[in-house]
DNA sequence: ACCGGGATGTTCT
DNA sequence: GAACATCCCGGTG
């Protein structure tokens, strides 16, 4: 058996679907990954590392299973898990949680969420809800010691996993019609506009 | 339910 | 100056 971090120093696009359902976890404040989107570096066009290494992008060309995270539309925040192994540039954008602990600390950061469903579906609103920020970026997910954790043991069923385009890229983009984004069919905290189904 | 636009700042051309 | 891996609010059907 492969250790997590071997698994995250593989291709961002292999990666994704196995993220689904494990756990991200800052403080005591939890939720269950219910949606991702894969964004491979140097061939990607929509990654932020296609146009090589920069002070932004620097924490995805670092070593495996640490958190990239970057600031979004001057009020956001948005994470993700680094994949590849050091030198390689790629990661995994977390889009959704389903909350798990923690629930009245989230709410109270997120005074606008008007229900459960609103604490952790989207990339900015989990942010938010588990108080992640740019002091975030390039922590290592798996050291069991940080601020922020990854964990979960087993993988979801293939039959329980959707995909399809990736939500918000300028549709010029070459890879804007790959089928990067995974997420738990029938959960409420995937972004609903995109999955009918979901 | 769906759509349009504003907020707001970092990055790159 | 434009683009941007977003969110929220207020319009309309």
């Amino acid at each position: 058996m492969p250790s997590l971090r071997e698994l995250l120093a593989g291709d961002p696009v292999v990666v994704a679907p196995l993220l689904l359902g494990k756990i991200l976890s800052v403080g005591g404040t939890s939720g269950r990954i219910a949606e991702v989107e894969a964004y491979r570096g140097g061939e990607d066009p929509a990654s932020h590392a296609f146009r090589g290494r920069s002070k932004r992008n620097a924490t995805m060309f670092g070593p495996p299973g640490h958190l990239y995270v970057y600031f979004s539309y001057g009020m956001h925040y948005c994470c993700n898990v680094v994949c590849q192994p050091e030198g390689v540039a790629g990661a995994v954008l977390v889009r959704a949680l389903a909350p798990l602990a923690g629930l009245e600390e989230m709410s109270r950061r997120r005074l606008r969420a008007k229900s459960e469903r609103d604490l952790c579906s989207g990339p900015g609103k989990l942010c938010q809800a588990l108080g992640i920020d740019h002091s975030f970026d390039g922590l290592d997910l798996l050291s069991g010691s940080g601020p922020v954790r990854l964990s979960g043991d087993g993988s979801v069923r293939a039959a329980a996993i959707g995909s399809g385009p990736r939500i918000g890229l300028a549709p010029g983009l070459a890879t804007a019609g790959e089928p990067w984004r995974f997420f738990l069919v029938g959960d409420p905290n995937v972004s609903r506009r995109a999955s009918p189904d979901g």
